[in-house]
RNA sequence: GGACUCGUAGCCUAGCCAGGAUAGGGCACCGGCCUUCUAAGCCGGCGAUCCCGGGUUCAAAUCCCGGCGAGUCCGCCA
């Protein structure tokens, strides 16, 4: 565990750069090392930046370090170009290196060593009133892709939905449920629990606008917050049928968590109060008619208004307040705590931060943002009418897929294009949502969101098969050449695999998924070209094994990378 | 009014954090490749004032400042 090829070259070269500069009377300035198009060689460093500190120009800076750079284990041989040190790899190394752990470790290549450091990762928290749509996806798939990065570079990570079952929205919900005969609703539009419910919700919010209704609602609020335990129990009934609903929807796009935590625990508990009560001790609280505020101005934050409140005038905690509870549990519970939040979360976030500070705790909380998901008319909205259920476009992407597999494979069993169609579908959403910087607003179309072709999931899954396609037809190999490969796209193919490891540390530490989305495509990419120019089964036989070497180990890498992501690997399509 | 995020070909996007070689991809469009390991693939063509203006630097899509445009937020809601 924990084999880093990629690593091993670059320490190798900045070693040999170090001795050159060493050697030279250069100073050390830590360039870093970077790939480079592939004409040039492989990994370089532009060496200008010595210019000026020993008074040459760029190209002879350059000659002399390359003159000072000898071959090495990984490394075959360096060249001076327009003021750029160029280093070729030695492939038969790598290929031997990268190949031999990519075998050995096989499931586990790239996966770091564990560290037993905890990390609870919140994600898809909602207030349990509805089915979820297209919006929340995104939520869902940045935060699972996140989790699965960061278990697969040594972290202990926990899946974490913070359930809101406190407050108006959902007590509207109970309401509704415990007022409203069925027959006055809607239709149900889909034979699950969360849509079930949701039509007293929706029912109840429109009725209020009535003042008496609204009235009884408020009192059911003061109750539950007073800490009525009956009411609570019939509150938490209803939004675990609720919640039963949304899981099986993430459940089906391939999002799973390990814990939900109940936001009325903080009130139960009294963690809430609790928060409120060290704020108010810290002396950084005012008052204005009985509710508490912080007035976060001279802590950075400006606007209309800068008065951050934690309680209500009569005393309740406010959704904040709740969170900040929450917030340290989880610290508590773990060694790092992340968050995936909409980028409207962004100012309570900083001031959740802030009250932390004010606190004297310590920990720090950290967040991935992401834009939220438009419709090319507009917002996203319930009331609107603007709404794409989650699971309406699993099942269109699945049957989208379907047709496709129909199309091409009448071989199959019904079944079996089932089980395709659904990876495909689903894929194709994750993917399609993955493969973008979170910060970046987008767009939901129908035709884009669905696409089977080019840098989407099915491409790798179906780079993916041809691999699996071939290995079906061979024999196992004991033994192979690595000085045989010397066709480019098996020289790029290795540069790749070797560089999988680092890709996850790199990804899950910036907490960017989309580098790891971007990676995988490339590497399907790259075996789409060797699998077009490098024959493996008509070759003969030396080169055969260590072309199967070459494409077993291929199947691996993207396999994990594919685990990654949560896609699921096909074995054919 | 203030704060934050985004701005790369007709459309979408990588690269920006850690500045370096002719700015990578994808979709769409045009043309080509299935007696050879799955054509959900491959090749070629078309297409970019990297929003604008300054600054820093040997070097700026990348860093800094100022604009413009789009989005988000500034509730005793969650």
């Amino acid at each position: 565990m924990g084999v880093d090829p990629w690593q091993d070259v670059l320490t190798e070269l900045a070693n040999l750069r170090r001795e050159a500069e060493e050697a030279l009377g250069y100073p050390h300035l830590d360039i870093p090392l970077q790939l480079i198009p592939e004409e040039f060689g492989d990994v370089g460093f532009p060496a200008h930046t010595y210019s000026k500190e020993v008074g040459k120009p760029p190209q002879e800076v350059a000659e002399e370090m390359v003159a000072a750079m000898p071959p090495r284990l990984y490394v075959a041989r360096h060249e001076a170009r327009s003021g750029y040190v160029n280093s070729f790899l030695n492939y038969p190394t790598l290929g031997e290196r990268t190949l031999s752990s990519i075998l050995d470790e096989a499931n586990g290549y790239g996966k770091a060593t564990p560290t037993g450091r905890r990390v609870i990762v919140e994600h898809s928290s909602v207030n349990p009133t509805g089915p979820i749509h297209v919006g929340r996806a995104r939520n869902s798939i940045i935060g699972d892709t996140l989790y699965r990065l960061l278990e697969w570079s040594g972290l202990e990570v926990t899946r974490e939905f913070l359930v809101n079952d406190v407050g108006k929205q959902v007590l509207t919900l109970v309401w509704g449920y415990e007022n409203l005969p069925e027959e006055e609703l809607e239709p149900v539009e889909r034979e699950k629990e969360d849509y079930k419910l949701v039509r007293y919700y929706r029912k109840a919010s429109k009725m209020m606008e009535d003042p008496k209704v609204a009235e009884e609602v408020g009192q059911i609020v003061r109750r539950f917050e007073e800490g009525d335990e009956e009411l609570r129990r019939r509150v938490r009934g209803v939004c675990e049928r609720m919640m039963r609903g949304i899981l099986d929807t993430l459940s089906k796009l391939n999002v799973n968590f390990d814990n939900l935590f109940w936001e009325d625990q903080t009130i139960t508990d009294g963690s809430a109060r609790e928060v409120v009560k060290r704020l108010r001790e810290g002396g950084r609280c005012q008052e204005e008619e009985g509710a508490l505020y912080v007035d976060m101005e001279p802590y950075g934050i400006t606007g209309r208004n800068t008065r951050w409140f934690i309680t209500r005038k009569d005393g309740t905690t406010l959704y904040t307040t709740r969170d900040l509870a929450y917030h340290l549990d989880k610290f508590r519970r773990s060694d790092e705590a992340i968050n995936v939040l909409g980028e409207d979360h962004r100012l309570e976030f900083r001031q959740l931060s802030i009250a932390l500070k004010l606190m004297k705790v310590e920990r720090e909380v950290e967040s991935v943002f992401y834009a939220h998901v438009g419709l090319p008319e507009g917002r996203l909205s319930t009331r609107g009418g603007r709404v794409i259920n989650l699971d309406d476009l699993m099942d269109e992407a699945n049957a989208r897929a379907y047709r496709e597999v129909r199309e091409r494979r009448e071989d199959l069993s019904e079944e079996e294009m089932r089980t395709i169609a659904e990876a495909v579908g689903i894929g194709a959403i994750r993917y399609n949502i993955v493969k973008v910087q979170p910060e970046k607003k987008i767009l939901f179309r129908w035709e884009e969101a669905l696409s089977l072709e080019g840098q989407t999931a099915p491409f790798l899954q179906y780079s993916y098969a041809r691999a699996c396609g071939i290995l079906r037809k061979s024999e196992a190999i004991d033994s192979w050449d690595p000085r045989l490969l010397e066709n480019p796209q098996e020289r790029s193919l290795l540069k790749l695999m070797a560089r999988f490891p680092s890709v996850v540390k790199e990804s899950a530490a910036t907490r960017r998924p989309h580098q790891m989305a971007n990676f995988a495509y490339e590497l399907a990419k790259t075996f789409n070209l060797f699998y077009r120019d490098c024959p493996v089964l008509r070759s003969e036989e030396a080169l055969r094994r260590v072309r199967l070497a070459v494409v077993e180990a291929f199947r691996f890498v993207l396999g994990n990378a594919l685990k990654c992501l949560g896609i699921k690997a096909l074995e054919e399509m």
